[in-house]
DNA sequence: TAAATTAGACTGAGTATTCAACCGGTTTTT
DNA sequence: AAAAACCGGTTGAATACTCAGTCTAATTTA
């Protein structure tokens, strides 16, 4: 692995578990080995580090989750939002460190100000939003999902699996044991009759 | 207002809207026309003026839910649960800096190494996991609520509200408009047949 | 040879916290 | 009554430290 992807992976860590301003150019060069300056060699400064860890986690995320959706194959809309939102919790535990950077109030803030920020984290927002979306559509299609605004419940599904996932970090509870009660109670605030 | 209130207060703005490291207490003196050793007079460090907003907060949430569910009337386990989430996303509304301050990791991260940060956290995370529980076994006793794991429905449905209020903190999509289709969505979920 | 990397000194701008001094009012002493 | 001591609250300058980012000169790698 190139001293850069190096950089790149120590810094992922460094900035989901202790935070961005928290992490500091010095300990991100003793746990690479890497000297400061190859560290400016490489990126403009951090802010541009963090950048690109977003593009990063931007592309695998979208790739993992549409290829999810393009090879699965799914008997109706209801299973296919069964299958969405399981994948979801699937790639919140594989990619575990960029959802916890992604649930930080960092990212948000710079996505104010910078564009390029902003425009990776509506994308990954909206790979998400729009599968559950196009679930809940297909579902409306064969019948197996009620007549129901698809946005705006999508929205909500999405808002439902990301705080579980939150939850989950946060380690207040057990929410790991709540995955088959949350499938149960998505069915039923969908399914028609 | 004491000087000591005034601190408190504007600590609470920023440490909100900016996170707790990257608030200074230069900047806390200049917006407060407190000087530096005034808040050091009061507080003995920056993290004792955390914990006195968090116990700040604490108290007050959980009076205003504990006193909203004491005197409520309701119809039913299931009206009751539209109640508290409703109340919940009132709550949110009206003390919006203290909302913000919880949905930042600072005080999740605070509380794996302070026992009182801790206690405050749980205390409140406690008061609505219990009422939206007891909502539930009161649906269940009056057959408005199906039979369901009380303890584990709650969570999910505490994970919701919470996952609610962070996105329409995070402005991404315009989550203030699915109120009445959360509740709806929430209805059938709970719901008998 | 050119690109990548190293160690580390250095800058300049922050940072939290400390501290001796000060202020206005109240009580105690003379 | 005048002087002295006392008090909580307040001040802002001083302290010791951290940090991002720069720079250099030497070495390694491809």
């Amino acid at each position: 692995m190139s001293k850069k992807d190096t950089i790149l992976q120590a810094a992922t860590r460094l900035f989901s578990e202790k935070g961005f301003k928290e992490t500091s150019i010095a300990e991100l060069s003793k746990t690479t080995g890497a000297a400061e300056g190859t560290i400016f060699y490489h990126f403009k400064n951090k802010e541009d580090i963090f950048l690109s860890i977003l593009e990063d986690t931007r592309n695998r995320v979208i790739e993992e989750f549409e290829r999810y959706l393009k090879e699965g194959k799914f008997d109706s809309g209801l299973d296919m939002i069964e299958g969405a939102t399981s994948f979801y919790f699937y790639l919140a535990g594989m990619m575990e460190e960029q959802f916890l950077l992604l649930h930080r109030r960092h990212p948000h803030e710079l996505a104010e100000v910078n564009p390029v920020c902003r425009e990776h984290l509506e994308a990954i927002y909206n790979c998400f939003v729009n599968g559950f979306e196009q679930a809940i559509l297909l579902g409306q299609k064969d019948g197996s999902i009620r007549k129901m605004s698809s946005k705006k419940t999508s929205l909500i599904i999405f808002s439902m699996v990301d705080g579980l996932v939150r939850f989950k970090t946060y380690n207040l509870y057990d929410a790991g044991a709540l995955h088959k009660e949350f499938i149960e109670l998505c069915r039923r605030m969908l399914q028609k009759k």
